[in-house]
DNA sequence: GTGATTTGACCTCCT
DNA sequence: AAGGAGGTCAAATCA
C-alpha cells in the first residue's frame, strides 16, 4: 500500500515469472518484504496469458503496440520534431545513442520502445561516469525527472522516487515491477541483476530502489535511499516522488491482478493513480490521471541545491505531457510551478473531456496498436502479459506494466490524430516500427513508433515535420482538453497519462519539447525548439545533465535522420509497399 | 490520537 | 432501459 507504493499491478496476470510477493509498496513496505515475498512462478505459469504462451513459444515477447501508444501528452503535439534540429555529435553513433543513459533522461527516460527498459548499461553509466553527475542528477531529479533518478534520493524500501517527467514515471513504475519482480521473489539480487544486466530502459526509481537494494552498484546513485533518517512518510513516497493516499481497491474483470487507487495527498490536488499489481508484486499497470496542482513533495533526499531553473528547463523539455508538468513541479524541489514550460500555463487540456485523453494507459506488449480504438480498450485490451526475451537469455514475462495515463490515448500520445500506415522492421531492432501519418487533411506529420530492441517497454516515437494545424478535438469529446487552454493549473485537470511508451518515447517532438506538452496552436507546436535551447545548459537548464541530454538528442535526431528517410518518399502507400517489401 | 489502508457499498458511465 | 464494469466513497480497521 502505499499509495505509490502499492503497486498493485493486477490486471495482467503476468507475473509470474517474477514476482514479489504481495503488495509491493515502494513506499511503505520494505524491500525486505519484497524479498519474503513468496515465489510468483507457479502463478506466473498460470497467469499466463494467451499472449505470453505465445511469446514463450515464440522466444519474443512480443510487445502490444496497443498499449504502446507513443507517449502521448494529452496537451499538446509535439512542437517541432527535435530530429530537425539536433544534430548527432560526431563519434556517437545511433546505436550508442540509443543505449546512452541519456537516452533515459530523455524523455525523460526512454525505455526502448519495445521493451520499454533501459539498457543496463545505462545504469553503468550513471555509476561510473556520473557518480558526481549523479549526485548532481538527483538534485536535479526534481528537474529533470527523466534523468531523475529520483527515486535515488528515496530510500531503498521506499520507492519513493520522483519521477518528473511523467512518463518518465511511468516508465519508472513499469520496471519496477521487473525488477523486483524477479528480485523480490526469489531472488532479488538475481532479478535486479538480471534485469539490469539486461538493458533497462525505463529507469523507473522504484526500480533503482531496487536495485539499490539488490545491488550495491547502484546505490551509488541511489545514496539517498539508504538514508536511515527518512522519515516514514517519504517512505510512503511514490516512485513519482509524490504522496498518495489509497483510496479505493478493486478487482477488475478479466485480471486476476487488484487494482488500486491513489489521491495526491496533496490538498486539492487532482491528481489520482491507479496501479495494478500482479500477485507477486509486480506492478503491471500504473495510469496516472490529472495532473498535480502543486510542486513535489521535498524530500530531505532531495538536494535543495538543484538549480529550479535547470530543472523547470528540463521538465519542460518533456515534450509529453501534462506530467512534465506535473513532475516538474515537483521535481523541482523547490516546488516552483512556474516554470515556464510547466502545462499550466501551456494549454493543456483539462477538465473531464479530457479525461479521455487524460487516461492514457500504455501497456507494453501490444501487437499494434490503433490509435482510433478506445484507450479503455487498448491498454487494457489484452491483459495478457507477454513473456519477453529478457537480456540474458532469460525469458521473462514482461509485466505489462503500463502506466497509464489517463485517458484516450488515442489523441494522447500528442494531441493529434494518426493514421498507421506502415510497419516495418529495421536494423538493429526486431521490434516492428509502425508508421503513422497525421490524419489532418494535407498536415505532412508522420511519425514512427518502436519499442526498443533491448527493451520491450520502451517505445520511441520519432515525429517528422510540422503539423500545419491545430491539435484535433478530442475524440468523444467535443472540446477536446487539447485544444482548449490549459486550466492555471497546467497539471491540475488534465489528467495525465503516463505510458511507460510514453517515457520511453524518444520522439523527438514530444518528447523533447516542453512546449508540447504546453497546448499550443499547432503552428506554435512546430515552434522552433533549437538544439542550441536543448544544449544551452542555460536555455533549457540541462545542468547537471549537460551533455547527456546531448546525445539524447543527438539520438532522436537520429532517428530523425532516419525517419527522413521515409519522409522524402512521396507517397504513403509506397512507403507502405516498401515497408512490406 | 492521527493518518493511512481496507473493503463493501454506492455512483457513474458505457454498452 | 438494464446490466456490467470501473471508479469513488466512507466506515471500519490497522499501524
Amino acid at each position: 500500500m502505499t499509495s505509490s507504493g502499492s503497486l498493485d499491478t493486477s490486471a495482467n496476470s503476468y507475473n509470474s515469472t517474477i514476482s514479489s510477493t504481495k503488495q509491493f509498496s515502494f513506499m511503505s513496505s520494505s524491500f525486505s518484504d519484497l524479498l519474503n515475498s513468496g515465489t510468483g512462478d507457479v502463478n506466473a505459469a498460470v497467469n499466463y496469458g494467451l499472449g505470453d504462451r505465445i511469446a514463450q513459444r515464440t522466444g519474443s515477447g512480443v510487445p502490444k503496440f496497443k498499449s504502446l501508444p507513443p507517449p502521448s501528452l494529452p496537451i499538446s503535439p509535439p512542437f517541432v520534431s527535435p530530429s530537425s534540429y539536433f544534430s548527432i555529435p560526431p563519434g556517437l553513433s545511433p546505436a550508442e545513442l540509443l543505449d546512452s543513459p541519456v537516452l533515459l533522461s530523455s524523455n525523460n527516460i526512454l525505455p526502448s520502445p519495445t521493451t520499454g527498459s533501459f539498457p543496463y548499461q545505462a545504469f553503468n553509466w550513471k555509476k561510473d561516469n556520473s557518480n558526481n553527475q549523479q549526485d548532481d542528477v538527483k538534485q536535479e531529479q526534481n528537474h529533470y525527472s527523466d534523468f531523475s533518478f529520483q527515486t535515488q534520493t528515496r530510500p531503498p524500501t521506499s520507492s519513493s522516487t520522483t519521477i518528473y517527467p511523467s512518463q518518465t514515471t511511468t516508465i519508472t513504475t513499469e520496471r519496477q515491477p521487473w525488477g523486483y519482480q524477479g528480485s523480490a521473489k526469489n531472488d532479488v539480487n538475481s532479478m535486479v541483476k538480471s534485469e539490469f544486466q539486461q538493458p533497462i530502459q525505463s529507469f523507473s526509481p522504484e526500480i533503482a530502489t531496487i536495485q539499490t537494494n539488490s545491488q550495491g552498484g547502484y546505490q551509488q546513485d541511489f545514496n539517498q535511499y539508504n538514508q536511515p533518517t527518512q522519515s516514514v512518510r517519504e517512505q510512503k513516497r511514490s516512485e513519482d516522488g509524490y504522496n498518495w493516499r489509497k483510496y479505493g481497491q478493486k478487482q477488475v474483470k478479466g485480471s486476476e491482478n487488484p487494482r488500486s487507487y491513489y489521491k495526491c495527498t496533496y490538498p486539492n490536488c487532482p491528481m489520482k493513480k491507479k496501479v495494478e499489481r500482479s500477485i507477486e508484486g509486480q506492478i503491471t499497470e500504473i495510469v496516472y490521471k490529472g495532473s498535480h496542482t502543486h510542486p513535489k513533495p521535498q524530500s530531505t533526499r532531495r538536494s535543495s541545491s538543484v538549480a529550479s531553473a535547470s530543472s523547470q528547463a528540463i521538465q519542460a523539455f518533456n515534450p509529453q505531457t501534462n506530467e512534465i508538468p506535473d513532475h516538474s513541479y515537483g521535481s523541482h524541489g523547490t516546488g516552483q510551478m512556474d516554470s515556464a514550460a510547466t502545462p499550466e500555463n501551456s494549454s493543456i487540456s483539462v477538465g473531464d473531456d479530457d479525461f479521455e485523453q487524460t487516461s492514457q494507459k500504455s501497456k507494453s506488449g501490444g501487437d499494434d496498436f490503433h490509435e482510433d480504438e478506445p484507450d479503455s480498450k487498448r491498454w487494457r485490451g489484452d491483459g495478457e502479459n507477454e513473456i519477453l526475451s529478457a537480456p540474458g537469455n532469460r525469458t521473462v514475462r514482461e509485466p505489462r506494466v503500463v502506466v497509464q495515463t489517463t485517458s484516450d490515448i488515442d489523441i494522447l500520445d500528442d494531441g493529434y490524430r494518426w493514421r498507421k500506415y506502415g510497419q516495418k522492421v529495421v536494423k538493429g531492432n526486431p521490434n516492428p516500427r509502425s508508421y503513422y501519418k497525421c490524419t489532418n487533411p494535407g498536415c505532412p506529420v508522420r511519425k514512427h513508433v518502436e519499442r526498443a530492441a533491448h527493451d520491450l517497454r520502451a517505445v520511441i516515437t520519432t515525429y517528422e515535420g510540422k503539423h500545419n494545424h491545430d491539435v484535433p478535438a478530442a475524440r468523444g469529446s467535443g472540446n477536446h482538453s487539447l485544444n482548449r487552454p490549459m486550466p492555471t493549473n497546467a497539471a491540475n485537470n488534465a489528467p495525465m497519462a503516463i505510458r511507460p511508451s510514453a517515457m520511453s518515447h524518444l520522439s523527438n517532438n514530444s518528447t523533447i519539447n516542453p512546449i508540447s506538452n504546453l497546448r499550443q496552436p499547432s503552428s506554435n507546436n512546430q515552434a522552433p525548439f533549437t538544439l542550441e535551447m536543448l544544449q544551452s545548459p542555460g536555455s533549457f537548464g540541462f545542468s547537471g545533465f549537460g551533455n547527456s541530454m546531448v546525445p539524447y538528442m543527438n539520438q532522436t535526431q537520429q532517428q530523425d535522420n532516419d525517419f527522413s528517410r521515409t519522409k522524402e518518399e512521396p507517397r504513403d502507400d509506397t512507403f507502405l509497399d516498401s515497408l512490406l517489401c
